[in-house]
DNA sequence: AGAAACATACCATCTGGACGGTTTTTTGTC
DNA sequence: GACAAAAAACCGTCCAGATGGTATGTTTCT
């Protein structure tokens, strides 16, 4: 395992596969496999390596949401990009990058946010500010009940493939995915 | 902390009391807190009074996931009581367990459910198992694609909730249990 | 008396992380 | 561009504390 000690440094590359990997790890096995020996042993990096990187488990932690946040934060902003702005345009492409197949490499980053989460309370606090800007930035175009109530159910849908629980089937997903659709345009 | 040593013995007490305790614990501070000594302390119970009851912290896990699970079908089930066998009878049970008034003091125990399913991915089995039942017996009933939209919903709600997020306003909240409860009688 | 319901003491293991060393990269200077 | 020096990117080891679990009492119920 001294291999990153050879091999040429790219610390940056080296940050995001340590986050990656703890990410996947906590998705997998839960969180209270993610320990600083295990992510070390995955990610390829002695684990004095990792904590050059995160001085502390809690900020490794912390560096996993703040990533996972922002590359959600910004997969919705392209996104509505290549929407005009309608009237539940935001709604529309929480729920595109939530469950099209384009963003189903993100979509397992994404699931490890709620993981985490749960797993650490003190993160709420994170997460409500990010909630409250995005709700406030789209007021104007997704501010309806309809619109919000089928943000929740994205969540709901999202939580039950999380959670393997019996989703619906294809078609199925698809239909729901059509009225979820219909209703964001109320 | 020698109280049950001399009180009256009412196992069965004490084993629910464990039980609550450690399900306020794993929501309150995280899945991680929830260790053996910490919950034998907040119940008033030695350790290894603790582990008389539950013979290993897996078993405490489990249990605290039966018991929560038990408790949320039979809520259900009487509310279903309640009310004749209309469509989306099921639905609107879902509903009132999770956000009406009188359910507010189990609410907890709900969110202790989830909290647990995404630390302990083993269980997800059994949640699955639970979760096909439940959609099997009430297909008659709720088995359109607006029903389990929102139901989708109610989970979204409720776990923002949990996560603390910027929740809609009380008024706000009962125009949208009001869309959900129309949207469960299509 | 015997089993169940506890308590107390103790142990093996794991985990976070502190520490000192080594190698690579960057920076400043001429 | 050369070259020393400083900084950054690592590695491997060791340790204190926490945690799950065992072993062995002691009290209470039946």
């Amino acid at each position: 395992m001294s291999k990153a000690h050879q091999r040429r440094k790219q610390p940056e590359a080296v940050r995001q596969q340590v986050l990656e990997v703890a990410a996947r790890l906590s998705l997998r096995e839960g969180p209270a496999r993610v320990t600083l020996e295990a992510v070390s042993q995955a990610a390829g990096v002695s684990k004095g390596g990792l904590l050059h990187h995160f001085p502390s488990k809690q900020a490794l932690l912390d560096g996993m949401f703040d990533d996972l946040v922002g590359k959600f934060g910004q997969a919705i902003d392209e996104e509505m990009a290549r929407h005009p702005a309608e009237a539940g345009r935001f709604t529309r492409a929480y729920l595109a990058v939530c469950f099209s197949p384009e963003h189903s490499g993100e979509s397992d980053g994404w699931k490890t946010l709620v993981t985490e989460l749960l797993a650490e309370p003190h993160l709420r606090a994170r997460w409500r500010l990010w909630s409250e800007r995005q709700a406030e930035r789209h007021a104007a175009t997704d501010g309806s009940v309809d619109a919000e109530l089928v943000r929740f159910a994205v969540d709901g849908l999202w939580l039950s493939q999380l959670l393997d629980a019996p989703g619906p089937g294809p078609e199925r997903q698809r239909a729901l995915m059509d009225r979820l659709i219909a209703l964001s345009r109320l």
